[in-house]
DNA sequence: TGATGTCAATACGCTATCGTATGGAAAGTG
DNA sequence: CACTTTCCATACGATAGCGTATTGACATCA
């Protein structure tokens, strides 16, 4: 990167890189040095170790992820047309695109390592009831919704990296489904679930 | 497993398990040995090392996950029934199955391998035409639908094991709002895209 | 029973990575 | 220009894994 004097904040954007193009196991100090054309001795100044860089990069990831790309959207009205401009952002970044790529290794990384897990968790969650926020706006507060939506746009996604198709499609058509299930009132009846958070509480809505 | 004697198959199965519990790191020929209750001694005899272990994993997987499953539905009548039982069989596993959780560690594998990545997109790509062939026992040949809801199974699988909730409800809301849109014909009347197999071909469908 | 073939254990050299320790370069400060 | 602080390079011992080679155990069969 630069050419001398390196910042943490150098070494974890490497991280994000050997994440999106390598996967979790190239999360390693030398492999990591060798990306920066330079040694692990400058790694061990900044950490302390390998644990305490990863726990660096997962909480780095979080503010990247769930913040600040919601605080992006603070200047939309709410309802609709944030779910729009959402998923308008969504369409921008193809295959290659390594926040994506990233996310993909963390959200695996979480299945075996509790604070990955704990942190991809809590950015879902942001993401999910921030939706629900919207989905509620427009009167809707059968929290389903919103995680509908958002399990398909990660499944849209992971399909798009395995088959090779265009997400932006797919999870159109699913909008505009799960849209007129909002107007027929789909699955506004269904039995009460345990909601992400204490937004929700009762079906029985307007449109 | 067994006491004595083991099989390729018992390798190959301890593999799985390994990938569900620990990801793909976790295929290396001392740490399977030592799952196994032996050495490496007998892994080196059965195959000729991890390159060939692994190609055989793969094979083996592909065949498990794509071509039993579908052959399973071979009684179910064509059309929504199959999809209606695909699903159910889906609903049935918990976070913790090792099939679905070994497939979790093999999408990401096949992030960076050629070898996976052509497995899992033949899986995923068999599947897919699976679903659009009940799509179109139903009169939907748009290529989107059963894209759709294969994505959001998969994202809604995904999303379970992160935050915990219950992937069923919300598959569920999704197909009846697919199922809505193929009654309001939503989706229909959309440009031409590029079909996965060479059995789709053209939009403006008959529901 | 002895010969042969099947499978597993052990020992070896090699490489990669870890974390530490220590010396040196470069930048800032007085 | 000293002197200190900040940052990086290098060397070290330790561990873990790879793949090979050799030996050992246990079947099966002639």
């Amino acid at each position: 990167m630069a050419d001398r004097r390196l910042s943490k904040d150098d070494w974890i954007a490497a991280g994000f890189e050997a994440l999106a193009d390598s996967g979790y196991e190239a999360l390693r100090a030398e492999a990591l040095a060798r990306r920066l054309k330079t040694t692990k001795g400058s790694f061990y100044w900044h950490f302390k170790g390998l644990q305490e860089y990863k726990l660096c990069l997962l909480e780095r990831w979080q503010s990247i992820r769930a913040e600040d790309i919601i605080t992006q959207l603070g200047e939309v009205e709410p309802g609709f047309a944030r779910i729009h401009v959402l998923l308008g952002m969504a369409r921008k970044v193809d295959s290659h695109d390594t926040p994506i790529q990233a996310e993909h290794a963390i959200r695996e990384w979480a299945r075996y390592d509790p604070d990955a897990a704990q942190r991809v968790s809590a950015v879902d969650k942001t993401r999910i009831v921030f939706l629900a926020e919207q989905f509620k706006a427009m009167g809707v507060t059968n929290p389903s919704y919103p995680r509908a939506l958002y399990a398909s746009y990660i499944g849209a996604r992971t399909l798009a990296t395995s088959v090779g198709t265009d997400p932006d499609q797919d999870l159109q058509l699913i909008l505009d489904c799960l849209l007129l299930g909002v107007e027929k009132r789909v699955g506004l009846l269904e039995r009460t679930d345990t909601p992400l958070a204490e937004g929700d509480v009762a079906p029985k809505d307007r449109v």
